[in-house]
DNA sequence: CCCCATTAGTTGATAAAATCAACTATACTT
DNA sequence: AAGTATAGTTGATTTTATCAACTAATGGGG
């Protein structure tokens, strides 16, 4: 946290986090970042269900229900009983719901476009390398 | 967030964060993430004030009066009235507050070092570049 | 010099987020 | 069929964060 580089990173974020809420508006439709993670989760998982969600952002699981009975409130997504495992709900969007994600991911790749002006696609391939090499040397 | 390099950087937070909080074993002493942002904020601000704290942490003032009475109570940092302005407290360690801040700065470097290994000096400041350039981009 | 707007800090109340534990219902194992 | 594991829900609680009101001190302008 004081060393430059993990400064330099949590700058990044906090930068990274701040434009990405003004640019996704999300809090007047009354979501909040862990909302908009579990948009995500859904959109790349196949037959995704609260467990899934549960698994992939490592949150308690009385989190993730009470945050998919807001969605569901909101009208973003809805659930179905799977038909295979009748204990599992299946969740997607509505079309308000992938509407709005649409305009999450659009917002999103605004902002991606913003932060990597000025940089050459040699610089942003180098960048991402070497953070990933950072990940793996954590593990 | 779901670009390639949104992902990477929240996936290093990520890795870094869980690193850093096993690496400082914080939670055992009873200090959580702001505990430890406020003592770096006091360690690198000369007559540090709260209301220092707040403007550079950005967090709401009622939330930093309790963390910095709670330090307090853990003996690990002293307020004593300021001379030029008796609205201010100045902030300083307490001997052990000060030797805790050593471990957590060790703990801090120790990962910092894992999170570096195999890469280049050339590498690291190329990366470092490219990160100040995005948040140049954002602001 | 005094009034008034500003600033530092504290506190109470409340909201929002996260966690824990107990529970139901279904599925799997043997 | 019985026991164990899994998916999801709910109530209670804890932790964090936010809002608003307040005291006390400062400092500038009339």
């Amino acid at each position: 946290m004081n060393t430059p580089l993990a400064n330099t990173l949590f700058a990044l974020m906090q930068n990274y986090r701040v434009t990405i809420r003004e640019a996704i508006n999300a809090n007047d439709l009354g979501l909040n970042a862990m909302h908009v993670r579990c948009l995500h989760i859904i959109a790349v998982t196949k037959h995704c269900t609260a467990n899934d969600i549960v698994t992939q952002s490592q949150r308690d699981k009385a989190q993730i229900a009470r945050l998919i009975k807001e969605l569901i409130n909101l009208n973003l997504i809805n659930k179905c009983a799977s038909e295979h495992d009748k204990r599992c709900f299946i969740l997607t969007f509505t079309v308000q719901g992938s509407e709005l994600f649409n305009q999450l991911l659009a917002a999103e790749e605004k902002v991606n476009k913003k932060m990597c002006q000025n940089l050459s696609p040699e610089q942003l391939n180098t960048f991402l390398l070497t953070a990933q090499q950072m990940i793996k040397n954590m593990q």
